[in-house]
DNA sequence: TTGTAAGCGTTATCAC
DNA sequence: GTGATAACGCTTACAA
């Protein structure tokens, strides 16, 4: 079945294409009978727009291109949907595309996107993001860029990001407020900026709290429960060990909390835990763990309107950045005290 | 700054458009001075293909929509992530969207997908999907069309599925040779096919070793873990109250074994559970649920292999139905006998 | 080996 | 109010 075009509907009413175009568009030049006329030739061939066309015609493909470590994380895949809810009904398709966390990776996607003419891209930088080249390549060619979550600092790129210092802040006191005394601190990769930030807000806390901040007490790992089992015996093997928590990710509290039980430690009359990111099963657990929220959802629908904005505005240029709250999930994991 | 096109390149170097394009393209009849020549001007102008020009000339798009119900959803999440790495390489782009669950939504889409000329749809059917005619629309316009999971029996529709029948079997046949007697079964929606054969599964496990079928053992549920604790609470209340159950879902063998411990019961001492999908957060409890792998990767990258094929071969009605085998993930909630 | 010109399906700019 | 025509950027017969 061939496709029909708007030559087919004009070749039927012997009129010309350009009336049959405008009549679908509603030029107001049109007369309302051809109009009518048009429209129910179109609907009796079955004519559905090329997108292509228009598309190649207008510059705009409206597609946008949306780029992430992996797709099938909670946190990523939530982000997308929420890009998804926002674009969809502005007529917007999104191309997903996974840098599996590689910096040659992530230039070729960004290249592939810009030739596949899309109308932005948002994006979530990989870890090993290399150089900001690329970026300001996209910005060139007058395509909206926007960051989320994992930022670079360029300048007049948007970003909508989530106060990660905040929310480790929030943790850390909650921590203290539960009457922990020595509060520990585990960690991904320091060389990415959300973690410096969550490594940031936990020393402020401490700090404001009167705390003093043991540098033993901030450790590294993979994002594995493995890790977190690890580190957790580590710390707990310090001359002095701690009695609480703070992890930048949940596997790694979900890891320490493991090996604490094991040991036989109390939580959380003995021990207190919180974790980032809110992840599903956090809340799923015989013991549920405290987390921070990075409300994922309107992280992805923000960073749509940002898009939205700077297209309508018409300059690239414009750089927007919007923190997000984040919110603190208090749950059995870290409450000694009822309420 | 503008966008260089192939008649920037032609300008530069005092030759047609033409000749660049298929010096571009590597055409056997242009000398390789006029080649070399012209990719080094590409370069210096830095030109970048028009996507949109080739995609409209040639018919094709290099576009694959997927359509799912929810991205957020591990299951279909990591679908996606097994179409993207199968297809990516190829030099397609995949273009999601997502139903919820709606019959409506699901037919806009298709019909969306098609007039941005995409190159085919990988799908899986929403719940409430209506009618066929919208699946066989797109067949009519020579695109190929691949279900996944979910499936309609559509003749000259290829799918790739898991079959759940056996994966049942086999998750109720652990649960007798556990020593169980009296095996519960919790499902959501029997209007689905993938929970008719994950029932019919269940049946003829214990049929096939002579074992009565209960029918008040049979507890339909929405899919959430609220639903999962009230039905176990209704199957305990039964006057000869069950003492396994298998689950059509994780998060209805999540509800049971909650309320289950409420009671008191021991599992897997007293009680057996097994759940489906094989969510991550089944091995990270505390209890590890037993649960069957729908192998979603696979799939993705099955289904993605399919559309290959049929593009391939041209042919969009040569119907192929790749069923995949389930494997049983045996955990602490079914597991009585070590080894 | 390269140039010419048509065509993919739209929309926009002139005309009339 | 409608028609002709050019243009978006690329490929591809057909010529030369």
């Amino acid at each position: 079945m061939k496709k029909t075009t708007i030559y087919d509907i004009a070749k039927e009413l012997n009129i010309t294409a350009a009336t049959v175009s405008r009549a679908l568009n509603d030029n107001p030049r049109i007369s309302e009978d051809t109009k009518k006329l048009v429209l129910a030739t179109a609907k009796k061939l079955n004519y559905k727009q090329n997108k292509l066309a228009l598309a190649l015609k207008s510059g705009k493909s409206k597609n946008v291109g949306v780029v992430v470590p992996y797709i099938n994380r909670n946190f990523f895949s939530t982000v997308i949907r929420g890009i998804e809810e926002e674009l969809n009904p502005k007529g917007y398709n999104v191309i997903i595309s996974q840098t599996h966390e590689e910096g040659k990776k992530e230039i070729d996607i960004v290249q592939n996107l810009l030739n596949a003419q899309v109308d932005g891209i948002i994006i979530s930088a990989s870890r090993q993001s290399k150089g900001n080249d690329h970026f300001k390549y996209v910005l060139s060619k007058n395509v909206p860029l926007i960051f989320f979550d994992r930022k670079k600092e360029i300048e007049g790129i948007s970003s909508v990001t989530l106060d990660d210092a905040q929310g480790a802040y929030q943790a850390t006191k909650h921590l203290i407020e539960q009457g922990c005394k020595h509060i520990a601190h585990m960690t991904i990769d320091l060389s990415l900026l959300i973690y410096q930030n969550r490594l940031a807000g936990y020393k402020q806390a401490l700090a404001d709290h009167g705390m003093e901040f043991n540098p033993d007490y901030v450790i590294a790992l993979q994002s594995e429960i493995v890790a977190g089992k690890d580190a957790a015996k580590k710390l707990m093997g310090l001359p002095e060990p701690p009695d609480a928590i703070f992890s930048a990710t949940d596997l790694g509290a979900l890891g320490a909390i493991q090996y604490l039980r094991e040991i036989g430690k109390k939580i959380p009359e003995d021990f207190c835990v919180v974790g980032f990111s809110n992840e599903p099963f956090t809340q799923f657990m015989e013991l549920p763990i405290s987390s921070v929220d990075q409300s994922p959802l309107l992280m992805g629908k923000t960073a749509a309107k940002v898009f939205l904005e700077q297209i309508e505005s018409n300059d690239v240029k414009i750089e927007k950045n919007v923190v997000l709250s984040p919110s603190l999930e208090i749950r059995k994991s870290s409450q000694k005290t009822l309420g």
